[in-house]
DNA sequence: CTAAATGCAAAATCTTTGCAGCCTC
DNA sequence: GAGGCTGCAAAGATTTTGCATTTAG
């Protein structure tokens, strides 16, 4: 799925918003549909809710934005066990998700529910230095 | 990347490798692939080790065959943030896994650090069933 | 023998890229 | 204005499917 490293051409040091470049009304759309969500969106749910903010958007957009985001910083992505790929913005340091059985819907957990510092070894000798978790079960509103 | 839900023929009861139809030299070939593996393998990875046990076999065998004995549960996917679909033979029950940020080696944990039984309620009112984990670091050969 | 399994190649997805014109800065 | 950004469509990559043939049981 990953083809190739992209280079990005950092140009000094950024904008508010954290994009490297140009503020475009289609990168705004992208940004402010994150901005707006509660929990990672995968790509085709994030073109559709862009469309609204700027019709015409299309989805090579959605991608390479998502893209220069990620490697930005400004976004998070996530990949579900299913394959699929979600983003979210705002990184608020480390995260974990939760997936809901019922409805499906990705959420951020505030807590990590795993205790472990970088560099703590395991047993057999693997030596962490971070993690990803997806907890699954049944979100506030399903329970 | 989910199309739709296959159905299954479900015979009877099965054979002792959990097949559920005829075994053949390739299904045989994919499982003895994973058997031997120390860890979860991509499908381009099976498919070219798979090759050296039966020749001639093709991609599309693999990935029908990968299905179905994950369907079986004979084997388990796993997906990695990079979004590559990776496949293990014997499932120990619960499983986390652990990448080598050096080597990009997937390996098999056989601690969970996590401690957290099923109805377990996290702060926010999230029912956590259960959980899948992928730790980065260096693994024991390559610290 | 009979039906399941395979191989090949075409089809379907999902993502990336080439390019001419548009729009920020 | 100049160069980055966009939309479109074509190109890539990965996974699935159709079908005639092979093969396990």
């Amino acid at each position: 799925m990953p083809k190739s490293a992209t280079s990005i051409t950092p140009q000094k040091e950024e904008s508010a918003s954290g994009l490297g470049q140009r503020q475009t009304r289609q990168r705004d759309a992208i940004l402010e549909v994150l901005r707006l969500a509660h929990g990672p969106l995968a790509v085709p749910e994030i073109h559709a809710r862009a469309l609204g903010l700027r019709s015409g958007l299309g989805i090579a957009t959605v991608y390479r934005t998502l893209k220069l985001l990620q490697q930005n910083g400004t976004i998070q992505a996530v990949t579900l066990p299913s394959g699929e790929t979600c983003y979210q913005g705002e990184p608020h340091a480390h995260h974990d998700h939760f997936q809901c059985r019922k409805c499906n819907q990705v959420f951020d957990l505030d807590v990590c529910p795993l205790r472990l510092k970088s560099g703590t070894q395991l047993p057999g000798g693997f030596v962490v230095q971070d993690h990803q978790m997806l907890l699954y079960g049944l979100c506030p509103a399903c329970v």
